[in-house]
DNA sequence: CTGAAAGCGCTAACAT
DNA sequence: ATGTTAGCGCTTTCAG
């Protein structure tokens, strides 16, 4: 009942049966293969005397640890934590375990992440913070470690992948955008190694060429990181080119907190002056000082998605390549208005 | 390279020497038997073939998983995201490995899972959710693993503590108002089996009487929940009882902000009517419609002490319990002001 | 239907 | 300084 850790074998022993028996009257798979009597007996015992299975031992024998691992690029960015509850519940509901390791944006520190995870024999991984090319990736596949990313993707078709329609999300931002009467419509993009910032920036050009607009490049400027900090710096970039532009699309909600604050160091309002777009509907944006309108990506959805592909892919191997595509939406808030011009 | 895993035998037969003599030569505190040129070519060999040391072998041969077990309520509350970088940080930079469950707040919930995690054989327990009275608590100490809590903590002295000076931040709340001559000061606490929602109403009561100032009971009202939602529903209860107040703490930033809300949809105005003090500097506070003055809790160092101390815990089993007190620090910003009255 | 025995990969006596 | 051997707790042939 305490201390020391009930095996097997204690089992066996306080019942007079073989260790073997316990193990097959323990597991549902095997436990037919007993009378129901036996099973019962066992079970009881079991409870009795507070067994737990040692997790250790069956995966050194099964080869499979029932872990998956988890790598984000960054805990403290608002948009990770549901994902991974999203995960975490999934994966435990089926017996799973998930270690998260987090490489802070670090491909160097994402692939020795992975090498310890691979040490405690994880059955697979879900890449929550993939580069477009990413050497964490070719590392699973070479090491035939099964792998799958959630959101950020990357271009080669290698692992499955679970993804948002960033095209659809710009042509909402967009629309939206022409509606109230917006045409000079600047970009702050996110830097166009992650997928995300990639494939909007892509949408961007030819949405709004689709729409007869031209694409002036001077509109367009990269934020170093999905940060308040770098959507005000930015900001400020785009402020010094002198040219004049009506409403921001940013590439995130972070960034974009951080444009409404420089423009309003140059005393510049939003809405009224300028309309500004985030992205990813982070928690509390409606309690923020610019409630900001936004596009809502399925968070929690994408990690149980996650979770559920990669424990299929741990099951069929030769299952062709999946791409599962989530839709996000457009949430008005007040940041964007009516186009003054 | 690729496909199968390589073990010590590989690279032992590969060098035609024996296991041991591999084992040895890769841990450093085993590697000075053995000539320092042997070592030399062990390692050399371990790297071309990719080695990676099977946690699970180890873990079954040692009896030590090299895997703490973290019990946190809730990823979604801002809080427990920095806590759990602090300890995950901490633990991998010293090998080991954190597996992360939530509670729910749910106290069976948190059995179950610790019961799983048990099963993974973790060496030791991170609680970051403890009520005053738990059974989670008592089945490590019954079961004798080592277990630590860190923020909310359990009235008996049967594990080692992290906290933060609850007594302290209330003061500091109460000086600030005071400062700025408030005198009819209500109270949202916390569930009272909540350490941290227990101390600070005590500390509320007996610092008010301190200075002189008459505690009425009407003016204290309790929050069902860590929430915004619970923060409406107790300001509406206080509103409810008619008595005057020009301050309000809240039991944390998500309640005061809740409070806020609902002080508005009243015709009241924070802070020029109301001031509203909120509790832990959740992220972000400055960005929003009313930059809630709070006070700020150490969480990064909370978490890394908290790793530290389970790993202090796990070498010294006897060591006297430790209780390590971390200080908060008020954080003025604008949801407070001068009491008109 | 159940028992005996081997072995997953590793470390630690115990040899030599 | 290195090799031999046993065994951590479990599952799984192979026998019976």
């Amino acid at each position: 009942m305490s201390g020391k850790k009930v095996t097997l074998r204690d089992i066996a022993e306080h019942l007079g049966v073989n260790t073997s028996t316990v193990s097959r009257a323990l597991n549902p798979k095997t436990s037919k293969m007993l009378t129901a009597e036996q099973v019962r007996r066992v079970q009881q015992a079991a409870d009795e005397l507070g067994y737990v299975q040692n997790t250790m031992a069956y995966a050194l024998r099964k080869g499979r640890s029932m872990t998956i691992g988890v790598i984000i690029p960054d805990l403290m960015n608002p948009v990770f934590p549901p994902i991974l509850k999203g995960i975490i519940n999934y994966l435990n509901r089926e017996g799973y375990t998930s270690i998260i390791a987090y490489c802070e944006n670090d491909i160097e520190l994402a692939l020795t992440e992975i090498k310890r995870m691979r040490g405690r024999q994880v059955d697979g991984f879900i890449l929550a913070g993939a580069f477009r090319d990413d050497a964490s990736v070719d590392y699973c596949v070479e090491n035939k470690i099964p792998a799958i990313t959630v959101g950020r993707s990357i271009d080669k078709d290698l692992v499955d992948k679970i993804v948002i329609d960033n095209e659809s999300g710009m042509q909402q931002i967009i629309e939206h955008l022409l509606e109230l009467g917006h045409k000079e419509i600047a970009l702050i993009a996110a830097t166009q190694n992650i997928s995300d910032g990639y494939e909007r920036y892509q949408a961007y050009r030819h949405l709004l060429q689709e729409q007869g607009i031209e694409v002036k490049e001077d509109l367009i400027v990269f934020a170093q990181a999905f940060k308040h900090a770098a959507g005000q710096e930015a900001t400020r970039e785009l402020l010094a080119r002198k040219v004049p532009f009506t409403a921001v699309i940013a590439a995130n909600d972070l960034v974009a907190l951080g444009c409404i604050e420089e423009l309003e160091n140059h005393g510049l309002n939003c809405p009224a002056d300028v309309s500004v777009i985030g992205f990813n509907n982070m928690p509390y944006l409606d309690q923020f000082r610019v409630p900001l309108t936004t596009i809502e990506i399925p968070r929690l959805k994408m990690g149980e998605k996650a979770a559920r592909l990669i424990l299929e892919r741990l099951n069929k191997p030769n299952m062709p390549l999946q791409h599962i595509v989530l839709e996000p939406k457009l949430l008005e808030r007040r940041s964007t208005a009516p186009c003054k011009g």
